[in-house]
RNA sequence: GCCGGAGUGGCGGAAUUGGCAGACGCGCAGGAUUCAAAAUCCUGUCAGGAUCACUCCUGGUGUGGGUUCGAUUCCCACCUCCGGCACCA
């Protein structure tokens, strides 16, 4: 029996795309390179974690691999390639857990899940195989860091720029430092008098700053800088965790350990100065319009101004804050400050000292998740000092609560709480006035209004419009000295580093000379030292001091100063998971310089614009949508720095984006809602019952999960059915981007379409029945080109499912009609190939054919051959179908009315009523108004 | 709470973006083949009703309203589910 054989073929092909390089694509300049126009399709690469690959990786995979075989049978230069995101928490966590080192466990986790990808057929260019964790990958990861430790964000100039231009314009004068050490510019300064407020007092310049003063300066001006901020502290992992680490309830997401909130010294990256383009550039590129919004709302721009309040018995101290309502002015009944604030300690009277001592120290302890966890109750303490209203001369008292956050603004808020939701709870809680100062729309209840209205009890402001009264207002403010407009971002800059082992090491020297001094680039890569020991200290202390396992490295931390030749020590943090993810998609370019972590001209190649892509980078960028944020955010920073130094040509990394659904699956509970795996689930019956127990069980669909017992494996799918069989059951299980349950029962449907194909082309036996001699069926060519035309236009609009259901209709209909040439055989093979390209080539080669079919060309289609002469028209009465006429195509509307009103059903409709309007859609429908 | 996305047969889904609702697949039912089964092939399959029958009628795309000759598609209000953010002043 020589039917279809699966495994077979499939082993047989992936031998041969291998042995023969067939998806190798030399780069401009190379041997064998074509000049021809490129595409660059790129899949977010995995995490080789212990458990593999899941079902949710393969569904982008395929997705992209019939984009990418599609275009190169349509003449397209295909760059496509796959890596390994391997450093990192996950990797490392079990490694410590399992007592292997995690270059071994990250070794044996890369060989499983490249078997597993590769057992799906996908024509990845090998040759181009990354993982983060090579040396050769992550000596550009640092080279990269350097680039931001060795640059500035110019405001004048809006981008980044080396760090010397700044130390020569420091020193040319051209710019000045101010008493915090902030830059200022004098060209701006002219204008800066009357916007100075609070205690500046003038300028410096770089000359009267000593030397400490002046590296202080430079430092805090990196794009990669050292900072004391507040962060997840873990003693148990014995690192710092990013906020998406620490669960709802406070603590670490991989291994539940109570997390604190505490002050440390950290890297921390500058992605705050590119707020605006990062803002301004999410508008050029082709992504989903929800990401887009996700990332709007992520950097969170807002525009206010900037109040000074001056603070009763406390000459010389303000207090400042930001808010998006300057408007409300004259409704601030007090002032509220966040705990971490400097000035509460300063302002707070002796009798309210203990109290207020006592609530600052709670709202210390408690992390941040803690406090938004009970954001239902507000908690806050009387400093039993009054601040003055500006506007008004009104003594306001001020608080000190936990709603306002250090992080934010300015870390102080008046409060208006007649017009905002959490002052207006604040203020009941402890009885604090509340006074109207917006007038809402009839019939809106002024309390707790939010929204734009007009103005009242705000002295000559009154009668106002919102907008109107805010830019008079800043103007006012601005004039008198109290204030001015100000632009406040939710995006923080970027904690990053941690005190772990298995991540990048920073390229970084602490010199007791000269302070942070980089790696000389020729010195790079900074290679991990190989460690008996990698475990962090862990403790129970919350207060503990943090020591990373790098510090017990003794030979490999001890180091000379490069620029003093001093005894120094190297840096001892780690860099984040994130750090590899950020700039991978321009390794795969070229992946083997040793030279320069791209060639530009190979850049320049492949990021090109294309008409298609007008912003230039990757043509096309699959992925799941809990990137959404943080890794593209993250990778258009990097880019846009590296676009500012001259390191790349584009603006924007991602052209366009895509994001895949999540595929789901069935959960089955019994009655005492205890999850059930499939083996014991019976599913021949009206209901899902218990094999064993015979137990009705409840069925519903979840996100796939080891708990559930709910998680369908690739590889055992793969054994039943073949990769081809998998690769179409997911594509054709509904449109890419939803999310969509995985049904084991829907699997044998699209198996049966793979065998009709077979039977249909090659036979049983090698006996072809359908194929058939010249002239074959009008009918079949015909359907043939819609069949041609719809798929290729479905794989370009990624609407895979439904280019498939294409496909199953021209083989319904050839088994309707027994028959088919060599020659359309041929044609439907081509137009499956990058569907189930494992069969594709086999039918292919057996159609006589000795190479790979993957450089064919698309077969054509001929437009003529759609246009039908006369097709069929539904004719409505009243807006109901009636009845159906057979009428040509280019008919008159007179025409096709008079043939219509001769159909018998149409007639009785009609019948005894007067017609009112008639309504012809060419070649579509007739539609006849009756009264 | 705010911001997104989605609700269509027993199930997954389709519908040229205002024009025949349910393509295609699963499941189910019937038939052919077979000693029998599997596999395969063919037919039917939204619900209710009329008809010997070709067919025809009525209802129907989460709920309620609206615009229109005509609404799964557009507008208003609401319900449910999924995803994101969450005291951002």
């Amino acid at each position: 029996m020589a039917g279809y054989d699966a495994a077979a073929i499939e082993k047989k092909w992936q031998d041969t795309w291998e042995a023969n390089g067939t998806f190798v694509q030399p780069n401009p300049g190379e041997d064998g390179f074509v000049d021809r126009p490129k595409l660059y399709v790129l899949d977010m690469f995995p995490y080789p974690s212990g458990t593999g690959l899941h079902v949710g990786h393969p569904e982008g995979y395929t997705a992209t691999d019939i984009v990418v075989r599609y275009a190169r049978m349509k003449g397209f230069n295909v760059l496509h390639p796959i890596g390994y995101d391997a450093f990192g928490l996950p990797a490392e966590q079990y490694a410590v857990e399992h007592g292997v080192h995690p270059r071994e466990t990250t070794a044996g986790n890369i060989a499983n899940i490249e078997r597993q990808i590769k057992m799906f057929g996908f024509s990845y260019d090998w040759s181009r195989r990354i993982a983060t964790t090579d040396v050769d990958y992550y000596r550009w990861t640092q080279w990269i860091f350097l680039q931001l430790f060795d640059s500035w964000f110019d405001p004048q100039v809006r981008a980044a720029r080396p760090i010397e231009e700044l130390i020569h314009d420091l020193e040319a004068g051209r710019i000045h430092v101010d008493s915090s050490g902030d830059l200022v510019y004098p060209t701006s300064a002219e204008r800066w008098p009357a916007m100075i407020v609070g205690h500046r007092d003038g300028t410096l310049t770089f000359g009267e700053l000593s030397h400490d003063q002046q590296r202080a300066v430079i430092d805090g001006q990196r794009l990669a800088y050292m900072d004391d901020v507040p962060v997840n502290w873990c003693p148990k992992l014995g690192t710092v965790l990013a906020n998406e680490e620490v669960t709802n309830d406070g603590r670490s997401d991989r291994g539940d350990f109570p997390v604190y909130r505490r002050a440390m010294r950290q890297w921390m990256l500058r992605i705050t100065a590119y707020a605006d383009r990062l803002l301004e550039d999410i508008e050029t590129v082709n992504w989903p319009e929800p990401i887009k919004i996700m990332q709007r709302n992520w950097i969170g721009r807002s525009q206010g101004a900037e109040v000074d309040f001056a603070i009763d018995g406390h000459e010389g101290e303000i207090i400042r804050v930001y808010t998006t309502r300057p408007d409300t002015l004259f409704g601030a009944t007090y002032m509220v400050l966040a705990p971490e604030h400097p000035l509460v300690d300063v302002i707070t009277t002796a009798d309210r000292r203990p109290a207020v001592q006592a609530y600052v120290q709670t709202a210390a302890h408690k992390s941040e998740m803690e406090r938004t966890a009970e954001a239902k109750v507000k908690t806050g303490q009387w400093t039993g000092a009054y601040a003055i209203n500006p506007v008004n001369d009104k003594k306001i008292p001020v608080w000190v609560a936990d709603y306002v956050m250090m992080g934010y603004g300015t870390g102080a808020i008046m409060a208006v709480p007649a017009h905002d939701t959490r002052d207006l709870e604040f203020a009941e809680q402890f009885h604090l006035p509340i006074v109207q100062v917006v007038e809402p729309p009839e019939g809106v209840d002024w309390r707790g209004y939010v929204g734009d209205g007009i103005a009242i009890s705000s002295g000559r402001f009154d009668g106002l419009a919102t907008e109107e009264f805010k830019a008079k207002i800043t103007e006012w403010l601005e004039e008198q000295g109290l204030g001015k407009g100000a632009v406040n971002y939710k995006l923080r800059d970027w904690l990053f580093s941690r005190q772990r082992y298995w991540g990048e090491p920073f390229p970084i020297i602490h010199c007791p000379q000269c302070g942070l001094v980089g790696v000389p680039e020729d010195q790079l890569p900074l290679e991990l030292p190989e460690m008996e020991d990698f475990r962090p200290a862990i403790s129970d202390d919350p207060d503990a001091p943090p020591a990373p396992p790098l510090g017990k490295a003794t030979d490999w931390l001890a180091t000379t100063c490069p620029t003093c030749g001093g005894p120094a020590t190297r840096e001892l943090n780690a860099m984040p998971q994130w750090a590899g993810s950020c700039w991978y998609y321009l390794r795969y370019l070229d992946p083997g310089n040793s030279q320069r972590f791209c060639d530009s001209d190979v850049e320049r190649y492949w990021m090109a614009p294309s008409d298609a892509n007008p912003s230039g980078g990757v043509d096309l960028y699959v992925g799941g949508a809990e990137h959404a944020v943080l890794h593209l955010l993250y990778a258009r920073f990097w880019h846009k720095v590296l676009f500012d130094l001259g390191h790349a040509s584009t603006v924007e990394p991602f052209g366009k984006l895509f994001n895949q659904g999540m595929i789901r699956s069935f959960a089955y509970r019994d009655q005492r809602g205890v999850y059930v795996g499939y083996d014991d689930v019976d599913l021949t019956g009206d209901s899902p019952r218990h094999r064993e127990t015979g137990e009705t069980l409840s069925e519903s669909v979840e996100k796939m999960s080891k708990s559930l017992k709910n998680v369908v494996n690739p590889d055992t799918v793969i054994a039943e059915y073949g990769a081809d069989t998998f690769r179409l059951y997911e594509m054709f299980m509904g449109p890419l981007e939803v999310s969509k349950p995985w049904n084991i029962q829907d699997v044998p449907g699209v198996h049966r379409f793979l065998q009709r194909i077979w039977r249909m082309t090659v036979g049983d036996d090698d006996v072809a029945l359908l194929i058939t001699d010249p002239p074959g069926c009008a009918e079949i060519e015909v359907l043939l080109h819609k069949t041609i035309k719809k798929v290729g236009q479905d794989i370009e609009a990624m609407k895979f499912n439904t280019a498939i259901s294409a496909m199953m209709e021209f083989v319904n209909a050839v088994f309707k009609t027994g028959r088919l040439t060599r020659d359309q055989a041929e044609r439907f093979v081509l137009v499956g190939a990058p569907f189930a390209p494992h069969m594709a080539e086999e039918i292919w080669q057996r159609l006589g054919h000795d190479r790979t079919l993957a450089y064919e060309s698309w077969p054509a289609y001929d437009e003529s051959l759609l246009v039908e002469d006369t097709v069929e028209w539904p004719v409505q009465v009243n807006g109901k179908v009636r009845g159906r006429i057979t009428a040509p195509a280019g008919a008159t509307d007179e025409d096709v009315v008079a043939v219509a009103l001769t159909n018998p059903n149409v007639a009785a409709a009609v019948e005894g009523k007067a017609i009112v309007k008639t309504i012809v859609v060419p070649g579509r429908l007739v539609s006849i108004v009756v009264k």
